[in-house]
DNA sequence: TATGAATGAGATTTCATTCAT
DNA sequence: GATGAATGAAATCTCATTCAT
């Protein structure tokens, strides 16, 4: 058997493998730091050996790299799926503000994804080629904002002379902004009731074009 | 002699200390991984025993975690001191963008920082624990950022009407996502030439009292 | 694998396990202070991995306790099985202080013992522990000595006036004398030869029915 | 200043010698094992500088021997002269059984010389030298016990036909296994309400003459 | 293919001892 | 003589990885 850094189609992924991934992500959901996370404490949860993680991956790292890569794809298959049933823009941008909220109860996918695009942990270089590869790539949140406004333009709600990458950059910076609020909630003391709209309101004001 | 962690006045750190911090703040700097740093790599940095760390520190953790809070008060302290001597906030916002685009080349202390106040690692913990305490507060981002954005709607030249602390929120994060679309290009596909004066643009839109 | 601290049955100890409580005999017969063993040299001695001496125990001293609680329950075992072979108290008293004798010789376990049950280290706390669970207790000094002692009285041989608990305290407190003799010959200038006989009578005098 | 190993009057001690002293008496009456005793442990007692220590001691372990040789000296001085006040051997008898009931409070001196004088650590190798020189030799047990036999032969209480030496052996053995009864009450399982008027009345009997 | 006992390199940490002041 | 900051040798313990079954 081939080795999972080495599989293209995210839907052959054997089971013990997904019991692997699923592992990863409870530990990651109940706080664990990534880095003290064991090889054992995974194969046990996942229910199977020890040895058989390495009959599928070559090191820990890979592990855990393939595992929060498949999660992160997942995690945005599953907004790109919620998104395109919206019909406007304004109702997208409630969904993702929601959507953030809940990931930061479970305090995962959105923030981890920006630690995994910045820092310089073993981790995070082996993440971010995996996400720069080809079934991953669709997936990426600049591809997934990117097409919910580009839809927004061409229903005309959106307007139509900024660049669509400054766009993205906006909109993920405001949703950076909500999801800071909430995380930081006890350092910061901010009340996220009064900052959502203002962020509602801060977006619409500058990418809509009945705005303009 | 007492330990570090007790120390509440930074500028009677022992000169092996600031040795220690030094080192670590250059490995960082180097982009090493915070996880693989060790011990005795601080040390032999540093020109001291190894021992000698434990003379000060009672754990790898606490060394690092000091060595950092070190720094980003450094960093923030030597910020808050330029952005002081500009006159508007156009001025300070370029500066801050300018700013912002070193990191990345220092691949330093702002986003470490961000990193330290959102993820669980143990290091993590230690330095938002250290950061909360007297002689960091001041000059904790949301602090200094707060400080400018207040002299700016004090000069009148932004709205009165926003809470000032989502506009702190909205400041940091538009830098954020700048710092993350600057480090991750590839995932981002964007190009800082581009985005900058759009991020500037967008930021006086949003904050400025004569654009409204 | 369970720890060999959650282990009750004797006969179920792994090789690798007995090879390391050999190593640990071997190297107090040898008169090695307890404090400088070090877990490289039982594993060194014992041919096996020093990592492999974690997958059974969780510290060093858990190593050496279990090992010292092992050897004194085989040896008390084996006195046990000769001493039910012999027909008369006079020949069982014959038989232990020539069992004291060797003992002397492996310079081992009764003084051991002694120690453990008397000083205030880490190690005696656990092997206090230890040797006061199930499978243990049946072979403590105080049982096996009892069933002799108890034995005698039920022959008719001893008194039946004393407390059985006292006799065992009669009996431990010759042997000790004898074998405190013995092992402080240089110090003490005494002639176990001369000895002998008088503990012998001693304890006869006390504890013998015919005597009374 | 020469060392205090060479130091043979033991009232010219200097004064944080004794404070040495006296922190290691501490130290073991409060059930710390010896072996965990720690220089830095024993001079902040003692009110001096770590280097003081090494002023007068050459080695951490002669810190400790000379401590216990002297403390050890000291009690059995002491009860040398209260023995000294006593007229009967019946008397003293119950005195020694007093003390040995004290020092099981105190986990201390007996008992500590016991294993000094019997195992195999650096520590008793040092003090059983230490012991064995000319100003420590007059007070060991088995002087002092013999003194106190040897009074009782005189007055005719006891027994002129024992050897002295097996006299001595046999209190002491009795001492100590009262003492190991009653420290180690779990293993050995019997009262000491009960066990002591039995010791005194099996001493009484072996050795008295009036009561043969 | 699946396993998990065995491994050992390598990390952190301790603390007796030194020595410049 | 007294000090205590500095040291580094040496110990314990971890855990990713291997490999015989």
């Amino acid at each position: 058997m081939g080795k999972m850094t080495d599989l293209e189609d995210i839907h052959l992924i054997p089971p013990k493998v997904l019991g692997m991934y699923q592992a990863v992500a409870e530990l990651l959901e109940e706080g664990v730091d990534i880095n003290s996370i064991r090889v054992s404490t995974i194969t046990d949860r996942a229910g199977i050996g020890k040895g058989t993680a390495y009959e599928y991956f070559d090191t820990k790292e890979e592990i855990i790299a393939c595992a929060l890569a498949y999660r992160i794809q997942r995690t945005f298959e599953y907004i790109d799926g919620i998104l395109t049933e919206k019909n406007s823009f304004q109702d997208q941008l409630e969904l993702l503000l929601d959507e953030t909220e809940k990931q930061e109860k479970k305090k995962f996918c959105f923030w981890r994804l920006v630690h995994m695009l910045t820092d310089s942990s073993g981790f995070s270089q082996l993440i971010r080629q995996r996400m720069a590869s080809e079934p991953f790539a669709e997936y990426l949140p600049v591809k997934v904002f990117g097409r919910v406004l580009q839809g927004g333009v061409e229903r005309g709600e959106l307007r139509k002379d900024l660049p669509l990458e400054y766009m993205v950059y906006s909109l993920i910076s405001r949703l950076l902004t909500y999801f800071m609020a909430i995380t930081a909630k006890d350092c910061f003391q901010v009340d996220a009731e009064v900052l959502r709209p203002l962020i509602c309101q801060g977006i619409m004001d500058e990418l809509c074009e009945k705005n303009k």
